[in-house]
DNA sequence: CGATATATTCAAGCCCGCTTAACTAATTAG
DNA sequence: CTAATTAGTTAAGCGGGCTTGAATATATCG
């Protein structure tokens, strides 16, 4: 099929664009809290799994035990993630993004989302209607792929 | 207009998912490759800049000109960057990525290109060729926005 | 030609994030 | 109760990436 090929090309092409502005958008975002790329992934990690462990933290991160300690102490005093002990295990911790460490994540995200805006101010509402129905099925199909 | 919030719901929605799973993506690559996110950034910039200089690189990169040479330097060590006395003066580089350096990062294009490919297998065709038109949409949009 | 500007590199020093190894404290197994 | 396991922290050390400031070499202006 001819489809296929195109398809490929399409989604060449936009992930060549995309990840060449998201890496740009990434680094002025770094740029503007302070954060480093470890630090900005881990408050994202977090936003999505609510009151995770060190360990835990750690093992998703691809690092070990006490770096993840480390980068979540300094989290911490920074005001950006809570640390409190686990009821149940008075071992374990129990981190969670703060209100500021939420509101920051979520600016991020809206930053990146106007960008997104942005570029579909010059296409018709026809247009813009389609890639609104695109990008819910794109969202959706990966939602349901996640672990 | 109800469109418009709704709008703007679905991009944000699309980029928190789509952020995620981005800097997960990224940091395994970083892992992979053994490449910081700044030495990845440098050269996805040089995929799309042909011969930039070094001082041109550093600022765009937002760093001085010094550690731009640096890290320069270590891509050029590991054969990813080709660095040429300009002809036209002698003072300046001509920074390039190399065929190794190429093939990394489209290595890495390929593998995001992978990754939308496959969550819109469960799409029906129908639903996949409106991915392709909002895709090629937005990629059109955005390459006319670029500096 | 001599002074100045430009492109890059070198050197010293700082902070960050990572590792390993040792340590503390709490839980669980025998 | 003792021993082993589990969760997390601390300490020392390494390399990366950044900065400032000086050095080198080439280009340009007067």
């Amino acid at each position: 099929m001819q489809t296929d090929k195109q398809f490929s090309e399409v989604v060449r092409e936009w992930a060549k664009v995309f990840m060449h502005r998201s890496g740009r958008d990434f680094k002025r975002f770094m740029d503007a809290t302070g954060l480093s790329f470890s630090q900005l992934n881990i408050l994202m990690r977090m936003m999505h799994e609510d009151c995770i462990g060190v360990s835990d933290l750690g093992e998703k991160m691809g690092i070990t035990n006490a770096a993840a300690s480390q980068a979540v102490d300094r989290l911490v005093q920074m005001g950006l993630v809570e640390r409190s002990e686990d009821p149940h295990d008075r071992r374990a911790k129990r981190l969670k993004l703060t209100p500021d460490g939420l509101a920051l994540i979520k600016k991020g995200i809206e930053a990146r989302s106007q960008w997104v805006e942005n570029i579909t101010q010059s296409l018709t509402t026809e247009q813009q209607e389609m890639v609104i129905r695109a990008l819910t099925l794109l969202t959706d199909a990966a939602r349901q792929m996640e672990d």
